[in-house]
This record gives C-alpha cells, structure tokens and sequence, in this order.
DNA sequence: CGGCTCTTGAGATCGTTGTATCATTCTTAC
DNA sequence: GTAAGAATGATACAACGATCTCAAGAGCCG
C-alpha cells in the first residue's frame, strides 16, 4: 500500500538493460521499442511505469528537449550536454562543459545551472545518404 | 482563397504591440492575457491564429523551451540565448555567447547550431519574498 | 509447492495544447 | 455608405503523451 515490496521481474530488468546497452538518452518509445525485444509483449504502460520508479531511485535521469520531448539516461553521470541530429533526431550525449556560460547572465540574473544543446548531423547520419 | 487579402485588424495589432511593450520571450497563454487589456474580448483561437501569421510574415519567432512549452519573441534579433527563472517561469533574453560551445561536439558530431538556456532567480524575484 | 500480493498488459481515460467550425463582426475598396 | 469577404469569438474537436483500471500473470517467502 503505502510501501510495497518492491520485485524484480523480466520487465524492469529488460528496461536496465536497454539502458545499458544504449549510451544515450532514450525516448519511452524507444525503450518500448528496444525492451521488446528482450520482453516480446511488453507494454507502453509498463516502460512508463518503470521509467518513473527508476528515476525515483535515483537509477535514471529525465531530459527534457525543446520541443517537449522528454527522455532518460542513466543517473549519476558527471556535467555533461546534448547534442540532437537534425535528421535522425536521436540525441547523444556530448563530454566537457564551457564553464563561462554562467556568466552570460551577467549580473541580472543569479544564475544556478544551464543546459547547452547542440544541433547538426551525427556520425551515423553523416555516413548515409539520408535518415 | 489561396491568397486573401490580409487585413490590419486591432487584434493583431495588439499582439504586436504586446511583443513591442515586452522585451522577452511570452507564450500564447501570456499574449492573450497582456493583449485582453487592450482587446477586451479578445479570445485565445485568434491569438493562436496571429502567431502564426505573424511567424509566416517573419515578424515572431518561435522559441521552444524544455518542458514543451513553445514561446515567440520579435525576429531579427541578434544571436543570443534565454534564461528561464525557476521562481515566476519567466524567460528572459541574455545577449551574447560563448563560441566555444561549438567545439563541444568534438569530431564525432558536425555542429550547425546551439542553444543555451540558463536556469536562476531573475531581479524581480531576488527582490521579492517570493513568486 | 502454495499462496499472498505486487506487477503486468490491454485498453479506456485524462489533460493539455492547438486547430476547425461557423455565425457574426469588422475592414477595406469603391 | 455599402457590399464583399477576411477576421473574430465561442466552442467543439483533434492529437498527443501520460496515467488509470482491473483481470490475469508472476515474483517471493515459507
């Protein structure tokens, strides 16, 4: 009730997994989509559910995107951004920082934290011809 | 039909006039509350429908924030970023930028654009108690 | 194994944001 | 001023993501 027992099943677990094997922040869609192949019958419902209690444990991370998409990645990771390929739309994750962007707030604003995303074309993409 | 002829009405006019009397990125919600004192009967369907007129015509651009929630703010202005106080939601312009962020990517990933979006307490709150 | 109860899966439902409808009002050209 | 038709306002509707419901299934403990 106010605190069940919590239990591993094949779900979760998959869903981890997912997270695991991709190094990237990921949709619900997308885990969906990768954990049913590990789960064949899993549901959307499911993936929110354990999308939820995941972060709750501190296990995952929210994302949010411009444009209202939010997706998960693993917690716990150091000061990192995003970049989003413009023609894939998947987002990866970009290493290091450019500390001075706290002062462009100059002194108007008390600045506490920022978020920098970039655009453009991923590797993969850059590769192909298109999609 | 395909072309009609557009009319200056004062509905429009007072949405641009809310953009001109504030200096800062506002939502449909923000337009249609500023825009009423001025219209009283104004109604949220013809806001909607002047912003994206007047994004067609160029003269708003529109801003998408984390979250989902898509701001406009006038065209033509010169490369900046936004800063969005955690206290009253409002977003705010910041001028100027670091052109380092561009190299973040590294070599892995062919940067076309960036956003940068700073999270604080803005003036106006840093003044009041609260909210 | 047996059973308690937490979790799942499928679909219904919700909440929010933006669009479509349509009678009425307003702008503009003459 | 008048008429043609574009824009408005009120409301219904659509689209989407996320949550809720509940019977059925599965994890965990003894």
């Amino acid at each position: 009730m106010a605190h069940p027992i919590p239990r591993n099943t094949r779900q979760k677990a998959a869903i981890r997994g997912v997270f695991e094997a991709h190094d990237r922040p990921l949709s619900p869609q997308e885990v969906l989509e990768f954990a049913q192949a590990r789960v064949a019958r899993l549901g959307i419902a499911t993936v929110y559910r354990n999308l939820k209690s995941l972060v709750q444990e501190e296990w995952l991370t929210p994302v949010a995107m411009p444009g209202g998409a939010v997706l998960y990645e693993m917690a716990g990771k150091n000061h990192h951004h995003h970049f989003q390929c413009d023609r894939c739309h998947r987002v990866y994750e970009v290493k290091g920082c450019v500390p001075a962007v706290n002062r462009l707030g100059g002194s108007g604003f008390k600045v506490q934290r920022h978020e920098v995303i970039l655009y453009g074309i991923c590797a993969a993409c850059r590769g192909r011809r298109r999609n």
